[in-house]
DNA sequence: CCCCAGTCCTGCGGGC
DNA sequence: TGCCCGCAGGACTGGG
């Protein structure tokens, strides 16, 4: 599942071939099953994308900007599976979307896959992306958040600290994954409310969500059993190899080696954590 | 403000 | 062996 890491692993992966160069071509893929959620329709999409020149590919939280010298923004929002490549897909059978570029007088594509198809696509005037996505509609990104602003944030509510991370508007980028890792690492217990959380307890996940960020997006991302997510040359993700908690369930804790990896549920969503390492 | 359940979707694995 | 069902969850929505 995309998050922070794995966004900016795909936006990294795919710069190079997009930056600079013009869209010759955006073709909805012969062999796409649903449309996934598009917006304008694939017809008015290919027109408004034919002959314009790609300025900046970037990440916002986790979704994928394309910046166009006309001032549009087309935004892919991977969701669960979807992913960005500029290499051959996992399968024929997900390609959604391929742009056919030209730079530097060489032709290539990047290509968009989805496998449940739960992504999104839209193209945005600069008028249209501020009403979406400007503003206050994301919080902070997790790698820029200041702590103290982090720490008030957390203050003002009371649900759970692990459900509070996966708020958007709270703070920007961090997933299902991530947060259970960030706690375990912060030593906090997902269970605890944000607002009673200790000084220090929201020093501690602060330092924990950019250093396991960081690292995560140096090890290019996790590449869980399922293996949906891949790089842009569709290669694994390694950072799975550095969880000591996420899909854990009744393992021995990696950090105590004495007590086991628990499975909860929060908000409708697997939350593994150490109760001997994260006290309430 | 917050919570909860439902929605989208496919592949996988457990159970029988 | 094969089929059914539940589960995985990011973002959003509607009702309480």
């Amino acid at each position: 599942m995309p998050e922070l890491p794995e966004v900016e692993t795909m936006v990294r992966g795919i710069r190079p071939a997009m930056e600079g160069a013009k869209i010759l071509e955006f073709v909805a893929c012969p062999c796409e099953k649903k449309p996934i959620s598009l917006k304008p329709s694939i017809k008015e999409l290919s027109s408004r994308l034919q002959g314009v020149k790609v300025q900046a590919v970037e990440r916002l939280a986790k979704r994928v900007l394309f910046k166009f010298n006309t001032g549009e923004i087309a935004v892919f929002e991977p969701r669960m599976t979807g992913l960005v490549l500029v290499a051959d897909p996992p399968s024929q059978a997900h390609l959604r979307f391929e742009f056919r570029l030209i730079k530097n007088r060489k032709k290539s594509s990047v290509w968009i896959w989805d496998r449940r198809g739960l992504g999104t696509f839209q193209l945005y005037s600069a008028e249209d992306f501020e009403v979406a996505l400007g503003g206050n509609v994301l919080g902070p990104d997790a790698l820029l958040i200041a702590e103290d602003v982090f720490a008030s944030r957390l203050k003002k509510t009371n649900r759970e600290v692990k459900v509070a991370l996966l708020d958007q508007k709270l703070v920007a980028g961090v997933g299902n994954l991530y947060a259970s890792e960030i706690l375990h690492e912060a030593k906090v217990h997902p269970q605890k409310t944000a607002a009673k959380l200790t000084k220090p307890q929201c020093k501690r996940i602060h330092a924990a969500m950019n250093r396991i960020l960081l690292e995560a997006i140096a090890y290019e991302g996790s590449t869980l059993s399922d293996g949906t997510y891949r790089n842009a040359l569709n290669k694994d993700g390694s950072y799975q190899n550095k969880h000591r908690v996420y899909a854990k369930g009744d393992e021995t804790c990696l950090t105590c080696h004495k007590s086991t990896v628990i499975r909860i549920v929060q908000a409708q969503r697997s939350t593994f954590f150490c109760a001997r390492c994260q006290k309430r």
